[in-house]
DNA sequence: ATGAAAGCGCTAACAA
DNA sequence: TTGTTAGCGCTTTCAT
């Protein structure tokens, strides 16, 4: 077995280019007080020797890791991630790297938190869905932290999140503008801020209307396909008429639309929807899913960036970006016509 | 502002417990050789002072990171990040942090990797689909690595794949025995192991049923649903007869199946097709999908145990893993029969 | 501009 | 069993 060479330190370069290894410790920190002499010796040294600086070393000298984590309740679902990557990208493009690690319960995410931050392995951390559960109560003070998804109660905490309101009003007010006047809603958990906002979005868009708001319009899912069948079959059931959904996420959607399908009525003959996200292969279901679209790996960039800017500079106040959402018009959306069958108790 | 508090370092235990801070090193590392009264006096102290090591310090000291990483297409493929947080959540079990990093092609995944390992930054290295471009090439020597989706073609690499050929065999033998004798593939790029293993299973059920082997029956595709979608246009122009399809994933089985609606083809009335990953919402596409599964969290774990003991006991020979895949029978498929019609030329 | 000395917080090796 | 002494590879501080 191939011995593993001895790791080049700063003191070889040092010896290879006859100076001190303070010098070479300067030219690797591009340092401005070197003579141009110097740094030309040693970077000389260290093209021939390969060095690279130990990562580890300098962090322990620096009481900096360069490292920062993302929590999220898994690593799976298309929305996560999406925003992971691109905060992976940001991050590293930064000189940072990104330990993203799934959170599922307030009992991991305390765990995680043990593990990373008391133990000093990152600079900071981004909490998605901070509100989802009682997970906010477990942060650890003392450590920079960025919200995703939700803005932050104390306001100390900056944070990125969509225009959840807009964007749930434009759905409602583009079903409004195709003739469409019972508008129905499935909704994620109502814990969830972005639940909250959409909600406000949904209201806002039907009273600016002049329509009521109808309770019974709302219906409380938790983001599967099975819930958005569920909210279908419920609405059926008590036999309350509609031509539009809004589903707050294009699971929902989906799920809404295999019960329109098992009850004969077409979408969009019969009933519109529209779903939230634009997830892989929307436009591939039939019909074709008119939906809300998010730049998600934006928001995983700007998330680092703010995350970044308060390692960098703590006593600068936090900010709440709200980015915009688009709407998606494909197939599952169509005009409100007199001949459509209304749904009605089967 | 408030002064974050120094740091409680080991000496400051040492000093509160009355002995060297060695006995403490030792009780954090639970070294036998510690009196259960000196242990008591430690612990009391750690808790007391809320002590926690310091990750950054026990790796300069040991050499060690416990830090592993994972380099991958892509962060967003439901595979891929299944596979990713399986190997995550097993990494955290046994000690380790797991950075995962989208290296989407050669350049970048040569560049992570001066960043991670030149740096010193990671213990060990999963490659995911490393035969899918010349990255393997990049592999700097020395870091321990483990192959995820292809076998190591000098052998020495530890690796975790699937029984690819048994899987396409499966669904080909399903076909089969429904009575169909024209037997498609969409295959994914062919420089993939994966890919080579399927075709391989394809093409030994086909001659162990006694059908002749027709190249003309194989189309190449990207992975993308386009992809699934062109394969079927171009036989439906080419006037190839077919009543099945074994996709090799389900993106391109659902483009496929798009494809043969809109030429007024039924699935799986007149065409049966067979995807491969089960992804989220298979059972929810129209009809609903086919398909093969794998359990891909499990594909991680394994990964992080190999990747562990190769690390831990580099001397030990390296060893391939090829899991099991399992057939789910949804509705994409059915019994030939005379009546069906058969594509021909349009 | 350069270098010597003293850490960062821990562990390895040895001595007692 | 315990403590002492040296590092790990780098940066920071302070001379020169």
């Amino acid at each position: 077995m191939a011995k593993t060479k001895p790791r080049v330190t700063i003191r070889d370069v040092a010896r290879r280019a006859g100076v001190s290894h303070m010098s070479v410790s300067r030219v690797i920190n591009k340092s401005a007080r070197v003579s141009s002499k110097t740094r030309a010796a040693v970077e000389k040294a260290i093209a021939e020797l390969d060095y690279r600086p130990s990562a580890i070393a300098r962090s322990l000298a620096r009481g900096k890791t360069h490292t920062l984590a993302c929590l999220t309740p898994n690593l799976t679902d298309f929305t996560f991630a999406s925003i992971i990557e691109g905060a992976e990208v940001e991050a590293r493009r930064r000189g940072y790297f990104l330990i993203a690690s799934a959170a599922p319960d307030e009992q991991a995410f305390d765990a995680l938190q043990n593990q990373l931050i008391s133990t000093r392995r990152i600079d900071g951390l981004i909490v998605f869905n901070p509100y989802a559960d009682d997970r906010h109560v477990h942060l650890r003070p003392g450590v920079p932290v960025v919200f995703v998804g939700s803005r932050h109660r104390g306001g100390r905490i900056s944070s990125v999140a969509l225009d959840e309101e807009s964007a749930a009003a434009a759905s409602v007010e583009y079903f409004l503008d195709q003739g469409h006047r019972q508008i129905m809603t499935i909704t994620g958990p109502t814990a969830e801020d972005c639940v909250t906002g959409r909600l406000q979005g949904y209201r806002r868009a039907l009273s600016d209307a002049g329509l009521a708001y109808a309770p019974e319009h709302i219906f409380v899912g938790d983001w599967s396909a099975n819930s958005g069948y569920a909210a279908v079959e419920s609405w059926l059931a008590q036999g309350i008429p509609f031509t539009a959904i809004f589903a707050q996420n294009d699971r929902m959607a989906v799920g809404a639309i295999a019960a329109l399908r098992d009850a004969s009525l077409c979408v969009p003959a019969d009933v519109s929807v529209i779903g939230f996200d634009d997830m892989p292969l929307a436009s591939y279901f039939d019909p074709p899913l008119s939906t809300l679209r998010q730049d998600m790996p934006l928001i995983g960039r700007e998330a680092v960036r703010l995350l970044l800017e308060s390692i960098e500079h703590p006593e600068r106040p936090s900010q709440h970006l709200q980015l915009p959402v688009e709407l998606v018009i494909r197939s599952s959306t169509a005009e409100f016509s007199r001949e459509r069958r209304i749904p009605e108790r089967r």
